[in-house]
DNA sequence: CGAATAAAAGATAATAATATCTTTTTATAT
DNA sequence: ATATAAAAAGATATTATTATCTTTTATTCG
């Protein structure tokens, strides 16, 4: 349903808006090491990010990835629609097939509340609701963090 | 979340229950047409239910797949252990990680509820009771179906 | 202007999931 | 005993996801 490249965009992108707040720049293997995901990988997912106006970027000494007022204010769907793109929002166990209510998989009432409950939280948060529960220790994004 | 491979084991399985009450018992063959799943990969996935007894088989002419009372009362949940194992039951987007409610990714509290609602919807699903929404027309296990 | 920094982009590789192909084994019917 | 049917099992292939490596481009600083 939600796959690894969107898990690693949430907490990168998570992580880029909570030292935003300190005015700074992160770079990609600070980043990487922050989030505890391969940095070349991660390098591909950032890349995409930006390109989707979610966080911006620099190259060269001082250059790295961040947020502004703006980006703080979108909701954390948008990360999802840049990683796993809109199919996600309709898939079911059905896969591709056509799956709806009233022609339903074996699941699909139990599935498809799930799905818009996950995508809903998403909708309703922003990433600097996500930054703010880091502050506050309320949500970790590495193991030893 | 859920793989695709469970979502073929869930059709069958709910496709060869229907076909039992019947008294008939169901070939790869048909089972493959009647669900829209490769017959090789089915196959596969057959042999892991019935090593795992959600389901019985037997092999030559006449030979083909079928439940008896004892598997039909089986909780759909057997079936995800057949497919998917044990991993799944405490999956998170943070992977193989440690994740837990003192140590929560970004999304862990909507995911393991959205996940642990799924699964307890499983447990409390009964083989029998999925075959009884097929025979209902509630459910369908393949697009022409 | 050139060196160093650092993202961007292209190419390639590894792994996991899904899928296919071939052979073996088992069971029934004649 | 043999032929046929059909599951079981092993081997291999394809696809998608995740991951790595190399090169290019952009920016800053001295």
């Amino acid at each position: 349903m939600l796959s690894k490249t969107f898990a690693y965009a949430l907490r990168a992108v998570t992580y880029v808006a909570v030292h935003s707040k300190e005015g700074k720049k992160v770079n990609l293997e600070q980043l990487s090491e922050g989030i505890d995901v391969p940095q070349p990988f991660l390098g591909k997912i950032m890349q995409d990010l930006v390109r989707q106006g979610v966080l911006k970027s620099m190259k060269g000494p001082g250059g790295g990835f961040w947020t502004d007022e703006y980006s703080l204010k979108l909701p954390a769907f948008e990360i999802l629609k840049a990683t796993d793109g809109y199919a996600v929002l309709t898939s079911c166990l059905m896969g591709k097939k056509n799956c709806n209510s009233s022609l339903p998989c074996p699941l699909h009432a139990e599935y498809a509340l799930c799905r818009d409950t996950l995508f809903d939280a998403l909708r309703n948060t922003r990433i600097s609701d996500l930054a703010q529960k880091v502050e506050a220790k309320e949500i970790f994004l590495a193991e030893d963090n």
